[in-house]
DNA sequence: TCTGGGGTCCTCGGGCGG
DNA sequence: TCTGCCGCCCGAGGACCC
């Protein structure tokens, strides 16, 4: 497995054993702030805070000279600066961290084309089926490590494993710029000490709901009934952690993923009592989100405003459109009827659009709907009710009212209402 | 200390149609 | 015609991740 380093970390020497593993986790170190120093080699070995300085922005990313002070990502800038008077704060360059992720992801991409991309700066690899191109998925860790460092001038610490979880794990105890391999049969002795909290999904409620109950490792995950952590954590929650701390995880690395929403969101400077303000907003808002659709050539079924108030409670509204749109009139009128439906007793600290249930643009029910493709089904599904019925076959004209008078008369039409030839249509098969 | 912005997934309850 | 059951969709909210 590997070697704790003194640093807390727990890092794999070249050669260590990998039996059973083909799952790496790679997750570039410090991102943000590691390209900001990339660029600007004045700033190596000084604390860094990647983010805004206005009052109520958070830490994006943070040198691990900063880090040592205490300061984490999501922390306010404020407090950071509190705990880290003498850093240097800059604000984030997302095109720039984009452009280096792509060439990150081109590194991924020269080992195996099974990259399952988790954000700009990490990803799941499969690296089965590339053993005798480039070896063992440990010489492959240690190999793309060197690589990337070449490629980028970027370190990057990375996790090999049997499984995505084990995986994810290893690469966080790894950091920063380590490589750590949890053979197969290693797995269970890595993941017992580890605590609840370690886990991938695990955050700070499901750790305290567990911790509650005096389950604090995963070594007390497995000796607690599975009926103990449902009551926990909820059915599908508590089976994913009673698999986890086994070692099952049965997710394969996926290559393609399909975007399910696209939303803007904004927290004011200052709390918003305007209304007519919040209307305007709510407007630029829903603009934006469209033309991100528009780019992506998709349209939303649904519309989602969301409003934080200014004691930190969070609402959520939403609306079905009558037809998937990728327009901002329509959008931000839907968004409108939302927020006119929210009772505004607070100022209002953040306002957001979300378009949901996306679907390709020019896809919608009305331009996909064929008329003549639906009578045919209907004709299809009644064919063998009318052979019951001891009639013809019920067409569309019968249905209509001209019959045909070589059919049976009312009998389809009555069967038609009653649902009792739905057999193979749409709508169910129960009655 | 006072909590961003972009997402995904899960749960629960109500309405509705068969 | 009414009732109970079931599955599906919708809407709201929460937890989690980077």
């Amino acid at each position: 497995m590997g070697r704790a380093d003194g640093n807390g970390r727990l890092v794999s020497a070249p050669g260590a054993p990998d039996g059973g593993t083909g799952i790496l986790h790679v997750d570039m170190d410090a991102f943000y702030a590691s390209v900001e120093v990339l660029d600007d080699p004045s700033l190596r070995g000084k604390p860094l805070i990647i983010g805004a300085t206005d009052a109520r922005s958070v830490v994006s990313s943070a040198s691990y000279e900063a880090r040592h002070f205490g300061v984490r990502a999501a922390m306010p800038v404020a407090r950071a600066l509190s705990l880290c008077p003498h850093a240097i704060v800059t604000p984030p360059r997302m095109a720039r961290y984009l452009e280096v992720s792509k060439q990150v992801m081109a590194v991924f991409s020269e080992f195996t084309p099974l990259v399952e991309p988790l954000s700009v700066d990490e990803a799941f690899l499969d690296v089965r089926g590339a053993r005798r191109l480039w070896g063992s998925p440990g010489e492959i860790a240690f190999l793309l490590k060197r690589r990337m460092l070449g490629a980028t001038g970027l370190t990057c610490s990375v996790g090999v494993a049997a499984t995505k979880h084990v995986a994810k794990m290893a690469s966080t105890i790894s950091k920063p710029d380590g490589v750590l391999i949890v053979a197969a049969d290693d797995t269970p002795a890595f993941l017992a000490p580890r605590s609840v909290r370690s886990m991938w999904g695990v955050g700070p409620k499901s750790a305290e709901a567990l911790e509650g109950r005096g389950i604090r490792t995963i070594a007390d995950v497995l000796d607690t009934p599975k009926e103990v952590l449902d009551r926990a954590l909820g059915v599908a929650m508590g089976a994913r952690v009673w698999a986890l701390a086994r070692g099952i995880d049965a997710r394969e690395v996926v290559t393609t993923r399909v975007e399910k929403s696209v939303g803007h969101e904004q927290t004011f400077l200052h709390d918003v009592t305007d209304e007519g303000f919040l209307r305007s907003e709510v407007l630029r808002l829903a603009d934006r989100v469209a033309r991100r659709l528009r780019d992506g050539g998709f349209e939303a079924r649904t519309v989602a405003l969301k409003v934080r108030f200014a004691d930190f409670t969070t609402l959520g509204r939403s609306q079905t459109l009558g037809e998937p749109s990728a327009v901002g009139q329509r959008l931000g009128e839907a968004a409108r009827e939302l927020l006119a439906g929210i009772e505004l007793r607070q100022a209002v600290r953040l306002l957001g659009v979300r378009a949901e249930n996306l679907v390709p643009a020019g896809s919608s029910a009305l331009a996909l709907w064929d008329p003549d493709e639906e009578w045919r089904k209907v004709e299809d599904a009644l064919d063998g009710a009318a052979d019951r019925f001891g009639g013809g076959a019920v067409t569309r004209a019968t249905f209509l009212g001209r019959r045909d008078r070589t059919t049976g008369g009312r009998g389809e039409a009555d069967a038609l209402r009653r649902g009792e030839a739905r057999g193979g249509g749409p709508g169910g098969t129960r009655g």
